[in-house]
DNA sequence: TCCTAATATAGACGTTTGTCAATATGTTAA
DNA sequence: TTAACATATTGACAAACGTCTATATTAGGA
């Protein structure tokens, strides 16, 4: 079990760019060709994005070959909805998911 | 209904201390003071604090006489979670809250 | 082997951020 | 009104950040 600092994964989606990127990622794995296509940004720009993404734990990477592989990392990602989901407003019965 | 700018929220959440405030703000509304009383910062840093988490929505700020009160967003917090919970790796069944 | 393609790293630069001291604003009590 | 208190705003500064160009690394095909 990796130890998850929320603040560095916060950081990480305080982006647009890597917002976007975490987006694309939802549900599909994405070679770092097809990220990169959808923006205009360099590939060196890239590959700095995907490192704190990486780097946060949100995202791993699977290299093939030439190719970088990118997918959502599925343990921190559930670990962040339990932390979100655990946050409440005092004007309820504190609900989450019922 | 407010529109919602994720990127400004999750920046907002992207530092220690105010990851901490709002922390503190779940389940119950806490004064500046109070607040204060948390962190070795000065008054002025904590109010810049507290102005980034209200812009993004995510607090509100009741004054009451010389004091504000401030508390976390019902509306924007349920909306950030099913933000949060919307997002999937592609591994399991698309799982969230069963 | 040599060349090309995919990605990563290094260094530079302007912008944004977190912090403070100083000051302003607004509220309550005397 | 004056004084004391709670909070907000301003202006400054160093550190962190997003971006680029240039270069390095690594893999596959000729």
């Amino acid at each position: 079990m990796p130890d998850i600092d929320y603040v560095l994964i916060f950081k990480a989606l305080g982006d647009d760019k890597r917002l976007k990127i975490v987006q694309m990622l939802s549900d599909e794995e994405k070679c770092a060709c097809k990220l990169l296509e959808e923006f205009i940004i360099t590939q060196p720009t890239l590959s700095h994005h995907m490192k704190i993404l990486c780097d946060c734990g949100l995202v791993d990477v699977r290299r093939d070959g030439k190719w970088s592989h990118y997918s959502l990392n599925g343990e921190v990602l559930g670990n962040l909805k339990k932390f979100v989901n655990k946050l409440n407003d005092g004007k309820d019965g504190g609900a989450l998911c019922k």
